[in-house]
DNA sequence: CCTGCAAAGTTAGGATTCCTATCTTTGCAG
DNA sequence: CTGCAAAGATAGGAATCCTAACTTTGCAGG
């Protein structure tokens, strides 16, 4: 390491490990860009991730224990966090009739406008994408996915919402496109989703 | 959006908005993973960032001030994070000789030890990835590089160390290969760095 | 029915992160 | 040599996010 003045090896070897750098970069502009939204409305980054969230995904998801795995963070933190929101009286509390236990959190409006503006924070990074050709773009949202799949495989990310791993996705082969039962649409490859509201984990 | 049971237009539409969403899981990925090995070691993220750092790059980019627009925080956190470093024994300070108020940092033997172990914590990932036949992993690389050439060139991200911005690289045409001219090497395009320790940033 | 256990969420307390603002020392240009 | 800018340090404070303990509620097994 000290002989050569240059690090000829580092990175040099293979295609994987320069992927990785690229995508740790990729991270940081989310990072960043998240952070500037923050700053502009006085929130933080997990309380403007949790009104995006409960923005996009549907009711039954929008609870203190399911926003805590899906952020990775304990319950305690979650629980900090909506009270917070409530307080600044983004979000309301709704009880589950059925369980007076837990409730789910909707926007008010002043909340739906804030999330509103701020999903918008990667809108930079979308210009940035759509430079590719169309048929890359498909390419990398291919590989994309391959990849979320795997990873989810061998439990490196607990949560998704992939058609690959939804009880309403019938999976293609050659002859027959792919499917989805809830929807009742045919899908094809890039049609899949990678986030859907409607997604409920497939067991096994 | 409350009149329809399914929120059929999320995420429905545009490739670009779901190789985002995509982008955000691969992320999270990487922040749970870096966090996991974090708590192993007893170190924060950031501390662990900046020891893998240190383990790559160069010296001259190991100073205080690098470090902190490198990882998008102030001289006075990085200063606080380099101290906790040397107070663990992880780091040393050199002074530099031509200017005395910097100076660089290196790692210790016990740095360099942990510093390599945690620089592994991206293998799973890495493992991913391989499923990918190799034409698609360098056109995934690819893309990468294109989307984050255009975030620099669109000042969203300021700092990486990609060929495409170094002025040591010759861009190629049809009939030529890339060029560095400071490792006097062809590159093709699959061998293009997105994070060399040698790399100098090009003005304009 | 009721007993025990698990799950949802809250609270308290503390460690850590990361900021702003200010300060010291040093390099450098005019 | 005077003034300014740049490198880094320090102090103080807000916010994040954890662990541990607690309340309330649902539920299953006897």
């Amino acid at each position: 390491m000290e002989n050569s003045p240059f690090n000829l090896d580092y990175q040099n070897s293979s295609t994987e490990s320069k992927i990785i750098a690229a995508f740790e970069r990729i991270s940081q502009a989310f990072r960043v860009l998240l952070w500037n939204e923050c700053t502009k409305h006085g929130l933080s980054p997990i309380q403007v991730q949790v009104l995006i969230f409960v923005l996009y995904q549907n009711r039954s998801k929008s609870r203190v224990s399911y926003l805590a795995s899906e952020f990775n963070m304990t319950k305690a933190t979650m629980s900090d966090t909506v009270k917070a929101l409530g307080l600044k009286g983004l979000i309301e509390k709704e009880v589950d009739p059925n369980d007076s236990r837990s409730y789910s959190i909707s926007l008010t409006t002043k909340g739906r406008k804030i999330a509103e503006e701020t999903s918008l924070f990667s809108g930079e990074i979308l210009i940035a994408i759509n430079k590719l050709y169309p048929e890359d773009k498909e390419n990398l949202l291919l590989s994309l996915i391959s990849i979320i799949h795997h990873l989810y495989k061998t439990d490196i990310i607990a949560i998704q919402r992939m058609c690959l791993t939804c009880v309403h996705f019938i999976k293609g082969d050659t002859d027959h496109a792919h499917f989805c039962k809830l929807l009742n649409v045919e899908l094809q490859p890039k049609e899949l989703r990678v986030d859907c509201p409607e997604h409920e984990l497939k067991e096994n």
